[in-house]
DNA sequence: CCTGTTATGTGATACTATAACATATGTCCT
DNA sequence: AGGACATATGTTATAGTATCACATAACAGG
C-alpha cells in the first residue's frame, strides 16, 4: 500500500517556477553551506536531499526509502532517518510535524525559524522565514519566562489556487 | 488598541496550582460546553478527558490505553483514538504534534487557536490562546493569499524552573 | 416499533521511528 | 605510511503511533 504522503504535493510559494533549476541550485547551496560549515554532505545525505528537492513537496521517510530501493540500493529505514537527521539538524530540510513528512528547505543559509503554510486540498507547502522568537509564540514565551530553542509553526488551510475552486464559501 | 500581549492568555503555565480543582472544573466546563453545542460526552469520551486532566500534561494515546486497561476495560487503540478525535475536534483537548501526544484544553470554550510552550527538560506543557491569524503565521498567510483553518504553534525550550537548574548561566 | 444515524467492540494491519551492534570510512597526528 | 579516534554506513530487529474493516449496540425521530 502506498503511504499517505503520496497524496501530498508541493512548495515554493504557491506560484509555479522553474523546477529543474531549483533542484540544481538547491544542491549547490547545500554544497557550499556544508563546505563553509565543515559538514560532510556524503553521497547518501546528498541523494536524500536530491530526492526531497525532486519531489518538491513534503514526503514521508518511507517514500524516500522506496525511491532509494527503486534505484537498487538495499536501503533500510535508519539510512533515511540518519540522512534526514543530518539535513534537518543543519537546516537543509525540515520536518512538517503535522504530516510526519519532510521537505527540502527553501531558504538554505537563512537564519532558520521556518513557518509553513500547508494546503489541505492540493497538499502544497510554502515555507516562510521568520525571526525565532518574534510574534505570538515569542510573546507567550516572554510572559512565561520560557526560553524558546525551536519552534514549530504550521498552518493548515486553503492556498490561493484551491480557494478559487472551493465549493463551500 | 490593545497591545498584542494583552490578547494572549496563559494557563497555570509552569506555576503550581490546585490540581484537584482543575480536574473537576475541567470536566464541568466540558459537560456544559457539550450540552450547549448538542454534543454527546459519552462515558468513554468523558473518561479519556478525565485521564488527560489527571495527567495534566501531554500523554500518548497508548498511555491512555494502558490506564483504561488497568481499570479492567479490554480497550483497543481505536477506542482511544475515537475519543481523542472527538475531544480534539471540539476543542476539549489538543494534539501536540511535536510529541505525538495529547493534552486537555486549558481554555475550554475560548476561540481556539492554541499555542504551546513545551519544556524539553521536565516535559510540562503550557497552553496560550491567541487570535487565529494573528502574528507571524497570519502575516505570511496574508501575503500568500492563504486561508488558515487551523494552526500548529509549538515552541520547545526550557521553562523558567528548568532554566534555573541549567548548567549554562 | 422500526429505521436511520451515531457510537462502541474487536482483530488485524499499516505507518512512523529508533535500538543495538557490526563494519567501514575519514581525519589527524606522529 | 601507520595507528588511533571519531564519524558514517550496513543490517536486523523491534518499538511506537495510528487506521481499517466489520460486527454489534445505543440512541433519536417519525
Amino acid at each position: 500500500m502506498q503511504s499517505q504522503s503520496d497524496q501530498i504535493s508541493v512548495d515554493a510559494g504557491f506560484a509555479s517556477h522553474d523546477h529543474h533549476a531549483c533542484i540544481t541550485t538547491g544542491l549547490e547551496k547545500a554544497e557550499t553551506h556544508c563546505q563553509k560549515a565543515g559538514l560532510r554532505l556524503t553521497p547518501a545525505r546528498r541523494r536524500v536531499l536530491e530526492i526531497l528537492l525532486e519531489a518538491h513537496r513534503a514526503i514521508g521517510a518511507y517514500d524516500i526509502l522506496d525511491r532509494l530501493r527503486d534505484e537498487g540500493r538495499g536501503a533500510q529505514p535508519p539510512v533515511v532517518y540518519r540522512a534526514l537527521d543530518f539535513l534537518t539538524a543543519h537546516g537543509l530540510a525540515h520536518k512538517i510535524e503535522r504530516l510526519n513528512a519532510f521537505i527540502a528547505c527553501s531558504h538554505t543559509g537563512a537564519s532558520h525559524a521556518p513557518a509553513f503554510l500547508i494546503c489541505r486540498e492540493c497538499g502544497r507547502v510554502s515555507e516562510a522565514e521568520i525571526a525565532p522568537d518574534a510574534g505570538e509564540l515569542g510573546q507567550a514565551a516572554a510572559r512565561a519566562g520560557f526560553a524558546i530553542e525551536r519552534a514549530v509553526r504550521e498552518a493548515v488551510g486553503l492556498c490561493p489556487l484551491c480557494s478559487k475552486d472551493a465549493p463551500t464559501p
